[in-house]
DNA sequence: AATGAATGAGAATTCATTCAT
DNA sequence: TATGAATGAATTCTCATTCAT
């Protein structure tokens, strides 16, 4: 009697039945965040999802396009996360400081310039097109959240833009370490109140 | 009376008699800066410098140790203009706002964090140590400037490790262009005042 | 009625439909026994193969790789032929000398010394010990032939290792030439003889 | 005062005052033997000398010069201590067990012939000429000890060239290790004692 | 939908060799 | 006598991409 054969080792994760051109584009997004577009190789991707590059290929025409779609989804699923958590009812304070607290946690900073200063050489214009847009979009949801506190008193009248371009580059503070791998403020609150604080002074509160 | 000689045709890209070593380490510097670790290859840099890649591997090792080499002469000349800048005996603000003005017209952000990711798999430990320990002693500058003005009760006592970071950091949205191109100030200095209003504001001024 | 489409032009080297695989490894264990590891290229195999260099690659992670899998692969088959002949049901000399005859006109002494020195830099200690492992396996089966052959009496009891040891050994007396390309012995018949007659007294009979 | 300079750390071999050349030939024939001709290079040998490339080819024009004058050198070497031992006024069977036992000593087997396959496509026909011939004359000397003892009727009469070759490849048999490095005799002592003894009966003794 | 095989274009690195000083 | 600087040619290895099946 044939028995079921029953591949040994460990299975291959098995991601759950997810389609596979989003297994892909999930495991590019984090191996790109993670090192950058350079380093990533097709393969790796490949590899890390258990098919071959020539299935990656059958996804995604060419590596800038991986690359971008990539990135593109990341930042519209970022700014729906920044959007749920500034439409709460609350002080803006209080909404600003649980967006730094959710993106100090997250591994990654959103540093789309870094990104796409590397991949510059390597995508079309088009494809940097796009994810420039996306990125402003993703800024304009905080813009906006900083325009209706002005307009409820909230906070003084200001650049709404700098406001909020000021804003995320702060966080980026929170994720340096010196040396000796110390952050500046040891507990991840800690830092994300220090931070608040020092912006909302900035605004001129 | 007998003229200098003067070479026929285009005159070998002279860099004034510069040690070759020096035009290397020049070249790879800029190129680095402009296009990050992984794309440039040891072969841009040595056609840049009308040398062959033997001649740059004859002055450094690896790539990786270019690189280094590189970074670290780099932050060391801009550690060396933060702190003149600093030094002048004027109120902080004034200093702050010369500061910001000068790293806004240098094309290179000081943001050593991307290069370093990029680079982090092809450096050895020593080399990312290495160039680590000159980030911070850049910092420290502006981090001892700052505290002797909250000695001298010109700006509120804080933190001075994170307003030195903070201050860097929001030098960094100077750099940012819209999906069309447009920064967010139009002119240099109005950026820069803006972005040191909202910093002086930010340490609690 | 349409004919067999036959592709035009020089016919890539057909080498009769093996796999390519297969022909690299064989292109591969002959340049290496005739020129040594380090002058031969991965450039010349994938060349003789006609294929690329990436070809090669695509089948072999490294060089040290091919070489391995080249010379453990020659070994098996050595050692194969050498069972066969010793396996014959006839008197031990005459086994050896036929053993000697086979070998002396194979161009490949089975001279896994002098391979394994030249690669001994370049092979990792798991690709070493496999080689060295494959070679004693090979010197096992010389071993055994004359532990039956002193089980017997055809022989007297002496150490079968040294013996096999020495029976190869002196096989490769018979690749000498001197100065003036002359061999020791003008045929090949006559050396095998007179090398076989000369182990065979040493052997104590 | 002007005080001597003196070098820092440790000073350079010495080397005794001997002169450069024979500094640069002793140490390359150390390290083409331990290492093969294709492996060392050239800079390789320099550093060991404490010298730079340019300096070892002011004395030898290429590399293959220098490589050939090593081993020819070390033959001739060789070639005089083989004749020293068996110029003795003793049995020929204890100069053999003599030579055994400094040849088993010595690091190097006189593996000439795995050296030139490795050099063979490097080096002029005149230089491999040279080689074999100066490598022929090393021979000479045991086939003339050979005749001497035919002659005296310490042995009987054979061929010489073919009893000079079977006991140089005998005592590469003595440099045989196991996959797990065990030789196939615990002492060198015993290893060339069996040697010789094989080699006697072989003699036909 | 997925893949195995193949490749062209580079990339980093090495090295024997030359030459002006 | 010795060297520092420079190079051309090779070498190992990688990778995005293609294509027939």
């Amino acid at each position: 009697m044939q028995q079921e054969r029953r591949p040994l080792g460990r299975p291959r994760q098995d991601h759950k039945g997810k389609p596979t051109k989003n297994i892909i584009l999930d495991v590019a997004t984090r191996l790109f965040l993670e090192q950058g577009y350079q380093v990533v190789s097709m393969d790796d991707v490949a590899k890390k999802c258990g098919v071959t590059k020539a299935t990656v290929y059958y996804y995604y025409k060419t590596k800038a396009d991986l690359f971008t779609d990539a990135m593109v989804q990341m930042m519209i699923r970022i700014r729906k996360r920044i959007f749920d958590i500034l439409s709460a009812d609350k002080p803006l304070k209080e909404r600003l400081l649980e967006f730094a607290k959710a993106h100090l946690q997250a591994t990654v900073g959103i540093d789309i310039k870094g990104f796409m200063k590397e991949a510059k050489n390597s995508l079309s214009s088009e494809q940097l097109q796009q994810m420039k847009e996306t990125e402003d979009k993703m800024y304009e949801v905080l813009e906006q959240a900083l325009i209706n506190a002005m307009e409820k008193g909230e906070i003084p009248k200001s650049h709404p833009q700098l406001g909020a371009h000021s804003f995320v580059a702060l966080l980026t503070v929170g994720n340096y370490k010196d040396a000796d791998q110390h952050p500046i403020f040891p507990s991840l609150d800690e830092m994300a109140k220090q931070i608040v604080d020092f912006y909302w002074n900035g605004l001129g509160n």
